[in-house]
DNA sequence: ATGGTTGCTTAGCAA
C-alpha cells in the first residue's frame, strides 16, 4: 500500500501535473492540500477518469484539502469538529482500507507574534484534541499533510536563516512534538534519521536551484501502522521545471 | 534589507 501527501498550491493550476503524477506513481491514497477551489470547482471528472475517488473539503481562493483513493473513502469528516467557528478548510478525514486517513493543512502563521501565528498555535492545540478523540476510539491513524513546521534543524538546509521564522521557532516545534507524542511516529524520519531531505522550497530567491529547502510536509502513523512502513521518500523531480508546486510529494509504502 | 515568485483575483493578499 502506497500513501502520499502533496501540497499542490492550486489544483486548477496543477491539474495536468497531478494527473501525470498519478499515472507515474500510482499511489493507493493521495492527500492533497491547498486546493484553492470550492467543492463545486473540484475536478471530480478528471480524477475519476484517472481511476481515483475523491473526498473533498474545499474553499474558495485559500486552503482546501482532499483525499484521493483507489477505494471508496468512507466515514468522511470535514474540519476539526469542535465548538470553534472556523471557516478555513484545513482538515479532512476518511477511512481507506481500514486506516483513518487525515489530510491536514496546518496554518502557516505568517510572522512570529502575529494574529496568524496565534491562530497557528491554537489550531495545533485544537488538532491535538481532535486526535485524542480519534486515537481514543482505537483507530489506526495516518496523519499527513503540509504541517508548516520543520521538526529539527537537520530538516532545514540553512537553519540559521530560518530559526526565527514560523516554520522553525521552538514554540511551533514544541507544539508539533505535543501532537506527535499523542501516539505517532514520523515515518519519514524513521527511514532517513540523518536529515538533509526537504519537501518545500520557496519560489522566491531561487529556493529550489540553491536547494534552500525545508522538510515541512509529513507522514505521521500510529505504531501498528508505522512498523509496517517499509520506505519513505520525497519525489524531488516533481519540484523541477516550469509549473511546479513549491512543495514536492512525500510518499510512504507499507507492507500488508 | 520588508526584497523575491506564484496563484487567485483583478491591486492586494497569502504563502
Amino acid at each position: 500500500m502506497k500513501i502520499a501527501t502533496w501540497n499542490v498550491n492550486s489544483i486548477r493550476a496543477r491539474l495536468e501535473r497531478l494527473l501525470q503524477w498519478l499515472e507515474k506513481e500510482c499511489p493507493d491514497v493521495l492527500c492533497l492540500q491547498e486546493l484553492k477551489v470550492t467543492d463545486d470547482d473540484f475536478p471530480f471528472d478528471a480524477i475519476q477518469k484517472a481511476g481515483y475517488r475523491a473526498a473533498v473539503h474545499g474553499q474558495k481562493t485559500y486552503n482546501g484539502v482532499a483525499i484521493l483513493s483507489r477505494e471508496e473513502p468512507e466515514r468522511i469528516e470535514r474540519g476539526l469538529m469542535d465548538d470553534v467557528d472556523d471557516p478555513q478548510a484545513r482538515l479532512l478525514a476518511a477511512d481507506v482500507g481500514g486506516i483513518r486517513i487525515v489530510s491536514a493543512y496546518f496554518p502557516n502563521g505568517a510572522e512570529v507574534g502575529s494574529d496568524k501565528f496565534v491562530y497557528k498555535l491554537e489550531w495545533m492545540e485544537r488538532l491535538g484534541k481532535y486526535l485524542d478523540r480519534l486515537l481514543g476510539s482505537g483507530n489506526s491513524v495516518f496523519l499527513c499533510g503540509d504541517f508548516n513546521v520543520a521538526p529539527d534543524d537537520k530538516d532545514v538546509a540553512h537553519p540559521e536563516q530560518w530559526q526565527d521564522t514560523v516554520l522553525c521557532v521552538p514554540e511551533v516545534r514544541q507544539a508539533l512534538e505535543r501532537i506527535r507524542e499523542r501516539g505517532f511516529e514520523d515515518v519519514f524520519r524513521k527511514h532517513h534519521p540523518q536529515g538533509g531531505i526537504y519537501s518545500w522550497w520557496d519560489y522566491r530567491q531561487l529556493g529550489f536551484p540553491k536547494n534552500n529547502g525545508l522538510r515541512i510536509d509529513h507522514l505521521f502513523a500510529t505504531p501498528e501502522l508505522a512498523v509496517r512502513c517499509v520506505s519513505a521518500r520525497v519525489d524531488r523531480d516533481e519540484r523541477k521545471g516550469k509549473g511546479a508546486s513549491d512543495h514536492a510529494p512525500v510518499i510512504a509504502e507499507f507492507k500488508d
